[in-house]
RNA sequence: GGAGCCGGCCGGGCAAUCGCUGCCCCGUCCCAUUGGGACGGGGGGGAGGAAAGUCCGGGCUCCGGCGGAUCAGGGUGCCAGGUAACGCCUGGGGGACGGCGUGGUGCGCGCAGCGUCAGCUUCGUGUGCGGCGUACGUUCACGGAAAGUGCAACAGAGAGUAGACCGCCCAAGCCUUCGCUCGAGUCGCUCACGCGGCACGGGCGGGGGACGGCAAGGGUGAAACGGUGCGGUAAGAGCGCACCGCGGCUUUGGUAACAAGGCCGGCACGGCAAACCCCACCUGGAGCAAGGCCAAAUAGGGGAGCAGCGGGUUCCGGCAACGGGCUCGCAGCGCCGAUCCGCGCGCGCUUCCGGGUAGGCUGCUACAGGUUCACGGCGACGUGGAUCGCAGAGGAAUGAUUGCCUCGCGCGGCCGCCUCCUUGCGGGGGCGCUCACCGCGUGACAGAACCCGGCUUACAGGCCGGCUCCCCUU
């Protein structure tokens, strides 16, 4: 079904935000987007590719089980779109819409976001 | 074959592609003393029965020296056993409710018999209320109410040494009334005997009553001061008796809870302890964000060593040389090999120590461990043997997509029957859905976060076993 490309699809740790100040980071300075199902927040990076870092808080779903289910498919949207990414950390918060809705309909939205993002942040590169 | 209840088990399978992760192996590179790190490849592991709620019990860790006693606080509460332990589990005992069986009684109805035509009796049946039994089912925070304090709304006459609303009863005493009778008094009539009236008192008999007796029945209530029956009585009542219940003593059985029997007692001692309380037993507190180790940069703390040269000095010591103190200037590094000037950096330098942040490592998964066999035990479980190695993440992995299969459910088609329109082909509507087939849709509760033993709660569907009931076939 996916498009098999010539790049790796792989998702190392290398490709996550993994502490505090690195969130904080981009809290702090990034660029904001979002749409219904989801809040993303970008900041440019020094690194070779992009990072992602997840945000599902406790409120928007009340069952492990949902958040689980909406960070792996963002996770899996990301590891498929990040070679039409640039350098940049981008977070991901989901919104309450998310719960209940389907993957499929997730999957369309994140793509419509990392769209949004790659256009934007080639436009005009941050910091 | 179907339905219900109870108990146990499972919680879709296979394949392909793209991914994540800890372990092992290989290769390349870097740092390097064993070794460590980065990247790439391969292998074989990778959520649950509840991982959940965080309600109990432990392991483990730290804290305050927790050695003993007592008190406070908290918890537990029939008995015995199991267990590391428990509020858990197993077995047993008891209570309550239901079912079943049995027997009694009140009321209604029916048949029959007796009869002095008021009724009575036997039997059957419906219904109400107690009793007894129970190899049945469910359920119970199941120690103590003769240690004390307290509570009981509403209803009801009365709620704890209670009470009389309806009701029942006039035996005695009391009140009243009627009849008969006696007594003495008074009035009237009569010459008198005597007769009559009036009120009073006594006796006998009848009726009525409550300010009398009763607590059986009705009624109220969650609960009304033992229950049923017979005797007894004016009516009644443990007033008497039998059985049951209760209490005391005792015998037997049982490890025990308790049960069964005997004797005595005339009933005294109602309920609530999930109200305080009393009794017995248990009990330090906090938790893996516990705790341990390594430790960058920056700022700050402490110790040690080194701190030069020249000038001045109305400071101190000394006879003096000189030494110390204070003060001024220079002194370091970089910018061209050197010098000067200028500019920039630095404003004591070097070194050691401990605290400590980010971060990293550890604790971290081998065990009251799983499976299985034998033996002991009613059982929970125990003992012994064999065998297996079974998640360890950390802004948080264990996944995603597709296809096929399996199973259940739903819808539609197919199929069968009936019916309508049509010459016919065919089409519409209704019912059935037993089996098979086709298509589409749908698939429960829920995600490890230090680890075990339980409890509780959530859960689509399926499988197995037992019991009860119904239908079909032989």
């Amino acid at each position: 079904m996916f498009r098999v490309s010539r790049e790796q699809l792989t998702f190392p740790a290398l490709k996550r935000l993994r502490r505090k100040s690195e969130f904080d980071a981009a809290r702090a300075r990034g660029r904001r987007f979002g749409n219904g199902f989801f809040a993303v927040t970008v900041i440019s990076n020094d690194k070779s590719g992009p990072r992602l870092g997840l945000a599902v808080a406790l409120r928007v779903t009340r069952t492990a089980v949902e958040r689980n289910r909406i960070r792996r498919i963002i996770r899996e949207s990301f590891r498929l779109h990040q070679h039409t990414l640039p350098a940049v950390d981008v977070v991901v918060s989901a919104r309450a819409n998310a719960r209940g809705a389907s993957a499929q309909t997730l999957r369309g939205s994140l793509a419509a976001l990392w769209r949004q993002v790659s256009e934007r942040c080639a436009l005009s590169p941050s910091s």
